[in-house]
DNA sequence: CAGTTGAATTCAACCGGTTTTACAACCGGT
DNA sequence: ACCGGTTGTAAAACCGGTTGAATTCAACTG
């Protein structure tokens, strides 16, 4: 291509300054310059990517690991990354694992060896650091620095339970989050925090925990097993704290059809906030994670780092909020 | 780096041999073959990938592109597509248009730019071919021939309104999409025909049209919307066909809200079959695309045309089936 | 022993650009 | 005519590989 460029009767370096506006071209003719830019113009000339990233090893692309995509979830937080990457010019594979250990080891060398400048990880755990910048959304730990995008789960679980306690519910449930999914420990932990602030005492029975994720089970049949469980468990509780929205409409629909009203007999909330919780009939008192935001925070973040490498790894909290719908009502012992 | 791989005592061609296990290099000594190959474990040694594309023009990425992320049928497709894709070791980009043909093109031609070697649009209207490979999924029409995989929709409207004549609908109001959604025409026609076959009268009244996407908007709103509209134009229908599952979802909400209890009194039937349609109550009675499967049959077919470049662009057509859920039920007038 | 053959490697050109350095032309000044 | 100092452009090296043609060297032939 560049030889037919040089039908300008110029040398190919010439042009290649003249294109990329470098320095060196101020000391050219300004007559030069337009030339080369318009016959580039009327040739359709486009500089090969490949060619031009062997020297500048800028490659304008980013990774994305998420364990699952169509959830809600992912799909919102992705919507988040993509907005801000498309501003800025960014563009982004994307590559899901089922929390398939080997396939994320994979994927991460697979997006170094084809040159993304950096990785964003969705709820990804990562054992070995992969040599590339790193941002992480979600509340799992690494054994090395990254910067991390975390929820404020305690803060969400505390306005959950507040509101639950503030309606008259002493008796609460919950559902504990597999052990492998992120932020299961830390949302249990701040349960347990919060239960203990209000004086509420958590019954062995009244807790139950989502069986693995597997493979297939999807995650609305998990709460709906999950919900099953408790009910066989204990009657007692009148409300119930899921770990997350599918999970707390799998349990709305055990408890519906074991006959028990939500949210007359049983309050139930949730937390995501991802749309389902909408749509679900009653609709779902939830806490909301501003999941937009967070992938548009993630991918600001990445991208600071690519640009300026030695940049500090940093923790930073998001705060969610309650969002409070119909499935949640003051308590009938009341 | 192959400089570095030279401490071998051999040149870089030779081990550039050995490394792509050439057919030039089955004259090389067993010895210095596995030499080389330790050499390269033992020093991590990984190809650049971007001089190697220099040469080889096949970078095994594609490019995906797609109206939306999170609606949950693009995210089931996608889900489709990854899988097949990673079978077959592609990396693929994805980007999002929502409906903005000049982002549409200008992604085109980024994607072009960074080496895809194809591209599957999603429901997505493309006016210039691209110079490559190109898939489509959805009823669009293109004015250059590739190879499209389009829903059945005829069968599918047929399915749904002979189940709900079937029930003793008479009346059937219908909800149309937006005009610049992929399958809104042909699914309208196909309800004008399979109306005509089965001797049912279309009112023009119990015919409400989708308000366009333009933005934020969010589908089941406009299905709401949509809903409310037909309630105040017609009182007189018991069925509603509802151009997908999003606006379906929608639509019963705003009947709930009028008091008409579903199914009992108006039957609702969508089209999709998202996840949602199983957690909404009542579950929805729907017609099934089997959205994975046609997203692995388009990555199939695109790497097929990939690999073979003279292949000829062909129609696919995939037969959706009814899901009869608990959204439609014998006609009250029966 | 010169000449042929064939196996094991290496040379050198090329992919399509970018960038550093070199060079020729021109400038006014003496 | 000569000089140091610009200025506009081109040559050449380099990025990190791939590849067809060329080379070396040993064994083999007549």
């Amino acid at each position: 291509m560049r030889e037919l460029a040089a039908y300008l009767g110029l040398s190919r370096s010439t042009v290649s300054l003249v294109l990329n506006n470098s320095p060196v071209a101020q000391g050219l003719t300004q007559e030069t310059r337009d030339r080369v830019l318009k016959a580039a113009a009327e040739l359709h000339y486009k500089a090969n990517y490949f060619a031009r990233m062997l020297n500048n090893k800028r490659s304008h692309m980013v990774g994305i690991l998420s364990p699952d995509l169509g959830e809600g979830y992912d799909a919102a937080i992705l919507n988040g990354i993509e907005r801000l990457l498309l501003e800025r010019d960014y563009l982004y594979f994307v590559s899901s694992h089922h929390w398939n250990r080997d396939l994320i080891k994979q994927r991460l060398e697979v997006f170094a060896e084809r040159g993304a400048e950096g990785v964003i990880l969705v709820n990804t755990p990562a054992v070995t650091a992969p040599n590339l910048p790193l941002v992480s959304i979600g509340s799992l730990e690494y054994d090395f620095p990254l910067t991390q995008i975390t929820l404020d789960n305690a803060h969400g679980i505390r306005l959950a339970l507040e509101h639950l306690y503030a309606l008259g519910h002493r008796r609460i449930a919950f559902l504990k989050g597999h052990t492998q999914s992120s932020d299961a420990e830390s949302r249990w932990a701040a349960c347990v925090e919060a239960a203990q602030g209000l004086h509420l005492r958590i019954h062995k029975e009244d807790v139950v925990q989502l069986k693995r994720i597997d493979d297939g089970l999807d995650p609305i049949r998990e709460g709906y097993v999950a919900g099953k469980r408790l009910l066989n468990a204990s009657q007692k509780f009148t409300a119930l704290l899921a770990f997350n929205d599918m999970s707390a409409i799998g349990a709305i629909h055990a408890f519906r059809d074991a006959g028990k009203r939500v949210p007359e007999e049983i309050s139930v909330v949730g937390f995501d906030d991802i749309q389902a919780a909408t749509i679900v009939q009653p609709a779902l008192t939830t806490v909301r994670q501003p999941l937009i935001r967070m992938g548009m925070l993630a991918a600001t973040e990445l991208l600071a780092i690519i640009e300026d490498a030695n940049l500090q790894p940093r923790q930073i909290s998001i705060q969610p909020e309650l969002v409070i719908r119909q499935s949640s009502a003051a308590c009938p012992r009341g």
